[in-house]
DNA sequence: GTAAAGGATATTGTATACAAAATACATGGC
DNA sequence: GCCATGTATTTTGTATACAATATCCTTTAC
């Protein structure tokens, strides 16, 4: 019996229960944790060498955030995600994403341009590495600059986690170095209509980008 | 010492946590526990008769609704809500309640269509009573009856957990009988509009709706 | 051989006990 | 009289103990 890897990453001063939060979140998001997988306190407890209070806690957590579902007297088991509610999830997303666009050509300072340059730069730089982790991780930066221009917290704080719940299958999108070269051309669009305050075509192609995962990830699901 | 009327709505076989966090939840929304009030786990778990475990489950839950504050190694707060918290919720719920209201134009059946038409009629009347409270729950039930015609359950349970946040607000403003009018007429095009299927003025209407809602609630803070 | 009943086991739900940290208050020194 | 230090108290953080329930397996009756 093979068991998926968990590692508590203990930073210092932080609650158990964060820590545990943390950790499972990662796992689940990282596919470690797989989705009708069940969670067992004492299993867990065991595992992180911590005691049950600290995971019962985190398991609350996970469950509004909806990575987690609650089976009344059976536990915790990870999130199904059905067709239906990636839908929905993407749904939401487009709508958002593209409220954060038209804020952000609003309200981006100079300084944020500047970033935005910067983080575009060093997107297409590990694309050029080849390596998905780099590409992925250069992606979200990108994504967060514009997030943060928006200057609504609430907003960030969303989108993040819509976008949490993508994270497995947006992998493979990018493994798939034919989309490399459509990213970094919308990339720039984005980049560049944002520059201009130009929040109509900013929010056309945003939701471009969106759709474009959209129907990668759908065809995924298809197989 | 007078203590806010917390009482235990005991649902038979629900878990304690979710009867606590129910509780907790409620006493937020109708003032009972005021912003920056202190929750402390044993003054809970004593006046609602349970031990600490739920209770300290049930604010976790609170905590990732945005309802409570933790302060590390304080303990837990009735979150406050800032001018800027304020406005970036209703930044993201006009987004989000356009969003409904579009996909309901698409969506919508005719079995819904009839539905809108009762809580509309429903709400007419709670108007009629001037009790607010009515008025209240009618016009939750009739955008209830909107966000299920998205058909988006992703969509409900977000736009519904920004809704939550305006409650307290949002009573004031139905106070307020000189606006009953306004909100009467909006419901009614509101209404018309997705039963034409007309996307566009459907969500010029919304987003009229909450705006006006938005100046009402900014006026109130500024007294 | 199959199905039902019963008990053993595993697992969640709840309460409590213990540890550590923060806070508040009092006491003593200057 | 005021500030600092130390101690008592409060409160959170964590672990464990106990109760109730569900699950699984075995045994027995037909």
């Amino acid at each position: 019996m093979e068991e998926p890897k968990l590692q508590l990453m203990i930073d210092e001063y932080l609650p158990l229960r964060d820590v545990v939060f943390n950790t499972l979140r990662q796992g689940i998001l990282r596919g470690d944790l797989k989705p009708g997988e069940r969670l067992m306190e004492i299993h867990l407890a065991k595992r992180l060498g911590v005691s049950r209070t600290p995971i019962r806690e985190a398991i609350r957590m996970l469950e509004l955030e909806g990575l987690v579902t609650m089976i009344p007297r059976k536990g915790a088991e990870v999130a199904r995600i059905s067709r239906q509610d990636l839908r929905d999830v993407l749904e939401v997303r487009k709508s958002l994403d593209s409220l954060a666009v038209s804020l952000a050509c609003e309200r981006i300072t100079e300084e944020e341009k500047k970033d935005l340059d910067n983080a575009e730069e060093a997107f297409e730089q590990a694309v050029r590495t080849k390596d998905v982790t780099s590409i992925a991780e250069a992606d979200v930066k990108y994504h967060d600059v514009i997030l943060r221009a928006s200057k609504n917290g609430r907003l960030m704080q969303m989108v993040n986690n819509l976008a949490e719940r993508m994270y497995r299958y947006r992998l493979e999108y990018i493994k798939d170095s034919r989309n490399h070269e459509r990213l970094i051309e919308e990339h720039r669009k984005i980049m560049k209509y944002i520059d201009d305050g130009d929040t109509e075509n900013a929010c056309i192609t945003i939701q471009m980008h969106i759709d474009n995962q959209e129907k990668n990830i759908i065809s995924q699901l298809e197989q």
